[in-house]
DNA sequence: ACTATATAGTGTGTCTATGACACAAAAGCA
DNA sequence: TGCTTTTGTGTCATAGACACACTATATAGT
């Protein structure tokens, strides 16, 4: 049986003024050229999938070390113009303080875009975008994936916003604490933080908790 | 870039003699000759990779129209000894009463195994096995997957048992009974049916029910 | 310094879901 | 007829979910 090219695409995402970004670069090759599109590329002959993810994560972000998941595995026949071309997607959660590609003008090669105003995509690189938010948005509730969204410390206020920026809805700001205070997930390290005006927030840090437990403590995390 | 050989796997699960049981055929060639593995082959050159999957679900049971859905891509280089071999692996849940393959002797190539006593499996498929149980536990719980393992008609305890078995637990009976007819996912056909001795069961089918609904009204399975 | 404004922080009450639990009804069989 | 097997059914106690409003502490402007 004759061998078929496979390729990774990333969906990357992150958190940054205020909205759930994904990372696109704009393709410089036919087809679709002058598209925007999801970083990827071809799987070398002996590079595990996930390297070839990674690599290609650091290629156009400069960054390694995140959380990287595989979404689906996208094979129609059809999806690229050329000739086929099975793809792997992967997504990954990139906190917005590691990544050093900074929000960027229009003109750029590479860039975030907010995921609810997307450009045209390449191939079926929309598909995979929403699939990603999907997936995300479910885990969201019952893993502790978002905290791949935050720096080191942070504020209550600020963790609740990533929640509701991804799950695209607002949360009561009580209720949140209280589970969050509940699950045990985060402790104060004690400083607080003065940004301008109002009262100054308490700063907290993840406790290393271990990844699994929430679902079999049948915790939901929506709030 | 050079071209990979895809595959696809299937794990294909159905509750027969009240245990969840994986369908394996024995392996005429090298690698591992004579190893257990999962149904599966090439994908051709322009098909799509849910019908390779379909295809070689009607190969080695003769049924087609069963739910699948994809379950990840396994793609480490050494997991075939031959050489590179991509295998993107499915679960297909398959109603006993449908499959045309009955438990079958020791001796035979292509038989379904209790999944609590599989022998040593082939390549990586042992994983995959594992992936599949762990989806469809998960999946039990917050979706009608656990339906497509049932004939049409069907009393409560069929149904409950089925629960039990891919959950590996056992569940009380009221409470079983209580969520589902809160749920309103089946109803009576107005039958009764009598099974040997003991007082007859009513017998029920399944309302057609939006897939999706149960996660978006929150709710959860496990009783 | 006083006031306006902005943000952080905190508790209660209601409702619904969950899970534990036991006995009567209807059939077959001896 | 009575013994066995399987079905069918309700309550209560607990925990989680959700809705909801005011006080505390800072800055900015006058």
């Amino acid at each position: 049986m004759p061998p078929l090219p496979v390729t990774v695409d990333s969906v990357i995402l992150t958190v940054l003024e205020g909205t759930l970004q994904v990372l696109l670069v704009r393709r410089m090759d036919s087809p679709f050229v002058g598209l925007w599109a999801l970083p990827g590329g071809f799987v070398r002959p002996e590079e595990p999938l996930e390297n070839a993810a990674i690599r290609e994560l650091r290629e156009s972000t400069g960054v390694d070390e995140v959380y990287l998941e595989q979404l689906y595995t996208f094979g129609q026949p059809q999806r690229d113009t050329r000739g086929r071309v099975v793809s792997v997607a992967y997504v990954a959660l990139l906190a917005a303080d590691r990544c050093p590609i900074k929000p960027q003008r229009l003109e750029a090669e590479v860039r975030w875009w907010p995921v609810y105003e997307l450009p045209e995509l390449a191939f079926d690189h929309g598909a995979m975008v929403e699939m990603s938010l999907q997936r995300v948005r479910t885990k969201l509730e019952y893993t502790t994936i978002g905290f791949q969204l935050m720096p080191e410390a942070f504020t209550m206020a600020q963790l609740q916003s990533v929640y509701e920026v991804i799950l695209d809805r607002s949360l009561d700001k009580r209720n949140f604490q209280r589970k969050l205070s509940l699950l045990g997930l985060v402790e104060p390290t004690g400083d607080v933080r003065k940004e301008g005006r109002g009262r100054p927030a308490q700063v907290f840090r993840f406790r290393d908790v271990d990844f699994v437990h929430l679902r079999e403590r049948g915790i939901h995390v929506p709030f």
